[in-house]
DNA sequence: ACTATTTAGTTCGATATCGCACTAACTGGA
DNA sequence: TCCAGTTAGTGCGATATCGAACTAAATAGT
């Protein structure tokens, strides 16, 4: 493999890599204590997708083991903004349900982060970003296709 | 703001997010067992940039509190990739040096991940990833700049 | 020179991630 | 109707991340 194609993937590696570690924790920075990303995005996708969905489905979602998913679910049955019932088409399985709290949390959330979000959308093109977004999704396809 | 550009900003990081933690995984999965993306990027970093820098600067090159530096330094000693000597410039600190072991270490790793690369190299344009890096670049140069 | 403040690094405790192993429940084949 | 194999979820242990507090050394102000 050529030597500079390499370069270029690292780099292209690195800068994704650092960009995600930033915007991680700055929405971090805007939430609750105590409640992380993949707290914010499991109430996130369970409003956007729909809820009723098995833990199982929301880890494979985020492509995460399962027992990492328990885990923040469970941070966010602890603060009610979900709650669990049993999934009556599987005795095994549970469902996920967002509560009131669940939905004005992300709304609430969504809110907070709108700051930093105006920041960027105001020092860069939308456009530009949002043209962006179809390669960066095919990589994203690949990469989630090639693993396993 | 716009209800759009939000949405585009939101699917931006996302996808970001995404290929973070599958580029993690994937390069994660060629590493000798125990050792994580950053024991390898440190090591890497030290190659590219130079040795004998500190463990702060390395943390702050990375972005990452000098508590976890501590820890990801420790594995490398452990394997003995890294060595320390006292900075003879200031008493508290310390200096971090590349064994051979540790040259090796990367250079197998970098082969290792090879696949990989070249299974994006030859599936995706390299010049139209190359595209993406100055945009990437500015955005992580603009958030970095933001954090505090 | 002396003291207060700052800085480099570590230790400690809390929490997130995740592999392994377990239980309970479902499924498929005789 | 059994039983073997599979699947959903959890408990546990190992490790990573990281804030708070600490020690030792440097520095700044007087």
């Amino acid at each position: 493999m050529d030597n500079d194609t390499r370069h270029v993937l690292f780099r292209f590696f690195n800068e994704i890599g650092i960009i995600a570690q930033l915007s991680r924790s700055a929405m971090e920075a805007r939430l609750p204590k105590g409640l992380t990303l993949p707290h914010f995005s499991v109430v996130n996708h369970l409003v956007r997708v729909r809820d009723g969905q098995t833990p199982l489905k929301l880890a494979k979602a985020f492509q995460v083991p399962k027992t990492t998913m328990t885990n923040t679910l469970s941070g966010l049955l602890d603060r009610k903004l979900v709650e669990m019932r049993p999934n009556p088409e599987d005795g095994r399985s549970k469902t996920v349900w967002l509560t009131e709290k669940g939905r004005s949390f992300r709304e609430e959330a969504i809110r907070s982060m709108d700051p930093d979000l105006t920041a960027i959308g105001t020092n860069f093109s939308t456009d530009q970003i949002a043209e962006l977004l179809p390669v960066l999704a095919e990589i994203r396809a690949f990469m989630d296709a090639q693993r396993d």
